[in-house]
DNA sequence: TTGTACGCGTTATCAC
DNA sequence: GTGATAACGCGTACAA
C-alpha cells in the first residue's frame, strides 16, 4: 500500500510538506500545494489513520455500547435507529462508529476499559441501563467522556444524557384529548421497573393536575408492554362500569391489546373512546385503526447523544447536562 | 496511558521479553511470565491495538455498510438485527466492528476505498444492494475480502453472499398447507422489483408444480408490501368468486391487510382460509389472530455473513460461495 | 531464554 | 516555505 514517502519522492518534496498539504497548513505555496495534491491523486493515495492516531493519540473513533442477549431476544429493538442517528452524528465529524456488545462473559467495566485503553475510542455512547455508580466512577478516573442514552438519575453525579422527554410526551396526549373536551382520561401500561414508563405516568400526573380535572387514581393501570396485559386490563376497565372517554397507552405492544379490547366489547373508536399510544417502532401505523400517537425520535436521541459526546471530547471542561428530545403527538385514526 | 517499555521497566526486563509473553511467545521461561502477568496486572496495563496494527498492518476490525436515508425512512429495518448478528461474530473473533453509512455525498467507490486505505478495515459486510458491478471490481482489484448479505446474482463473478433461503421457505409453506389438506393456495406480493420477493414466487412454483396441485398464474399477485395493497388484493381475490382455501403473503406489512380483508368479508381464520406471511419484524405475534409465518432468521444472517467473512480474511485462498439460511414455519393461530 | 536495534507511516519539532 | 529527524508503541530479526 501507497505511503507519504512515495507521494513525497513522486512530488520530489519532503514527507512533512506531504503531510502539511493533507493537513492543509497554512505555510504552503499554492504551487506545491498543487503539485502535491496531483501526485496524491494520481498514485490514489488516502493517509494511514491507524499511523496518524499513533503519533496524534487521536482515533477519531467512538464506540457505541449495546447490550443485547445472545438468545436474539431484542428488549430494545428501537436501539438500532439509534445508531443510524449515532452514525449519522460520526460521519459530519468524520469519526468512526464502532459498535460493541457489553453482554459477554467479560465484565462490563474490563470491557469498557479494554476497548478504551487498546481499541483508543475516544468517548463512548451507552445505554443508561448499564451504568451503574462503579462504572460512572470508572469512567470519571480515566477521563474518558461519555453519554447515556436515557436519563440519568439526578442523584448521580454530573453524567450527560439524552433522553426522550416522556413526561412532556404524556402531558401532550392529555393536551391534545382534554381540546377535544374529553376529561376521563385513563393511563394503561405503568411499568414501575422502568424509568421511562416512570416519567410517563408523571406526565400524567401533572397534567391532570394542572387542567384541574378530575383525577382517579385507579385510572393509572400498571401493566407491562404485551398485547396481552393490555387487552386484559382494558377489559377490566370497561367491565368496571365507569369508562373513561380516553386512554393513553405507555408504550406499543400494550396498545394492540387494548385496541382489541375495546373492539370486542363492540365499542367505536374514537366516537365511543379515544386511543392514544406511545410509540418507537411505527407499529402505529400498521393497525386497523391507525394510532394516534406520541412519537418518540429516537433517531433524533441518537444523533444528539453523539454530538454531545463530540462537545466532550472538544471541550472537556464542558458542564454536564440532560438532555430531552421533543415528542410530537401524530394524528391517526383513534382520536378525533 | 501505561506502554508496554514501563511495564518492562517494572519488571526488571526488556520489552521485546513484554510483547513475547502478550502474545505467548513459546520460547519464555514460566518464571518471567509470571512475573510479567504479575506486573502487567498490577499496573493495568493493555496493548495499545493501534500500535500493534500500524507494524503487523492488521487491525483485527471489519466494516459493516449500511444504506439508509438520511430522511429516517427505513427501507431496511430488518438490518438493524443483522448488525447484532454481525457483532457477535466479531466478539467470537475478538474483532471490532464498524459501522459505516454509505448514503451521502461521497460517491461509494470512494468511500469503501477510504474506509479501507484509510482506517484498515480488514473486510466488508455490504448489503447487495449497493454492490454494483465495478464496486466488485473494485474491491477485488483491492484484495479486500467482502461479503455481501443478500443473494447474488450468479451472472456476477464468484462473489461470497449470505441471504436467507426465501423459496425453500415458501415451499415449506406450501407443503405445510397441502398437509392439512389444502391445495387452493394464492401467493400475495409478489414484487418483481426485489430478489427476494423473486425467490419466494419461485419456491411457490416449485412446490405447486413438485405436489401437483392445480396451479393458476392469477393465484400469483403483484403487489408492494403495505397494508393498503394486502387489503385491497385480499378483497379483489375474494370478489373474484374464486376464493383460495390459503393464503401466503409475501411480506409482513402486507398481511396486516390481507388479515383485515379476511375479517371485513365476514369470514373465518382459519377455517375458511388459512394465512402464512413471511415474517422478519416480529409483526405477526402482535396481530389477532397471531399469524402463522416463514420465520426469517435475519441474526443468523448477520452472523453467518461475518464468519465467512473471517473465513476469507484468513485464509484467502478460499473458493467463494453463497450460503441460504432456513427458515422455519412458526405456527400460530392463522393456520389449523 | 532474553536483549538490542530497527521499522511500521505519520506528525511534531526544530532547523534553515 | 520547506526539509531533517525524532517520536508515537509495538513486533521481530538478529545477536548473545
Amino acid at each position: 500500500m501507497i505511503s507519504i514517502k512515495e507521494v513525497a519522492k513522486a512530488a520530489g518534496v519532503s514527507t512533512s510538506t506531504v503531510s502539511r498539504v493533507i493537513n492543509n497548513s497554512p505555510s504552503i505555496s499554492q504551487s506545491t500545494k498543487d503539485k502535491v495534491w496531483a501526485v496524491i491523486k494520481k498514485l490514489n493515495y488516502s493517509p494511514n489513520n491507524i499511523a496518524k492516531a499513533l503519533i496524534t493519540n487521536k482515533s477519531y473513533t467512538i464506540a457505541l455500547l449495546i447490550d443485547v442477549d445472545d438468545d436474539k431476544s431484542f428488549q430494545n429493538p428501537f436501539f438500532y435507529e439509534v445508531i443510524h442517528g449515532i452514525e449519522k452524528s460520526c460521519q459530519e465529524k468524520e469519526f468512526s462508529l464502532m459498535v460493541a456488545n457489553v453482554n459477554t462473559k467479560m465484565k462490563k467495566q474490563d470491557i469498557i476499559s479494554w476497548l478504551v485503553k487498546s481499541k483508543r475510542a475516544e468517548g463512548i455512547v451507552l445505554p443508561v441501563s448499564i451504568l451503574t455508580r462503579e462504572l460512572v466512577k470508572e469512567l470519571k478516573d480515566m477521563g474518558i467522556p461519555f453519554v447515556a442514552v436515557g436519563e440519568v438519575d439526578s442523584i448521580q453525579d454530573n453524567v450527560s444524557w439524552v433522553d426522550i422527554d416522556n413526561k412532556k410526551g404524556t402531558e401532550k396526549a392529555v393536551y391534545y384529548l382534554y381540546e377535544q373536551g374529553l376529561k376521563d382520561i385513563a393511563f394503561i401500561g405503568y411499568d414501575s421497573t422502568k424509568d421511562f414508563s416512570k416519567r410517563r405516568v408523571e406526565g400524567f400526573k401533572s397534567a391532570i393536575e394542572k387542567i384541574g380535572i378530575s383525577n382517579n387514581d385507579s385510572w393509572i393501570i400498571s401493566c407491562n408492554n404485551s398485547k396481552e396485559q393490555g387487552y386484559k386490563e382494558m377489559m377490566k376497565l370497561i367491565d368496571s362500569g365507569k369508562m373513561p372517554q380516553a386512554v393513553i397507552c405507555g408504550n406499543d405492544s400494550l396498545s394492540v391489546g387494548v385496541i382489541k379490547a375495546i373492539q370486542d366489547k363492540d365499542l367505536k373508536i374514537p366516537e365511543d373512546i379515544s386511543v392514544i399510544s406511545f410509540d418507537s417502532r411505527q407499529i402505529a401505523s400498521l393497525m386497523y385503526p391507525e394510532v394516534t400517537t406520541v412519537d418518540v425520535d429516537v433517531f433524533e436521541m441518537g444523533y444528539q447523544s453523539a454530538k454531545m459526546l463530540f462537545d466532550l471530547i472538544e471541550n472537556n471542561n464542558l458542564t454536564d447536562q440532560g438532555l430531552l428530545i421533543s415528542t410530537k403527538i401524530i394524528k391517526r385514526n383513534t382520536t378525533k
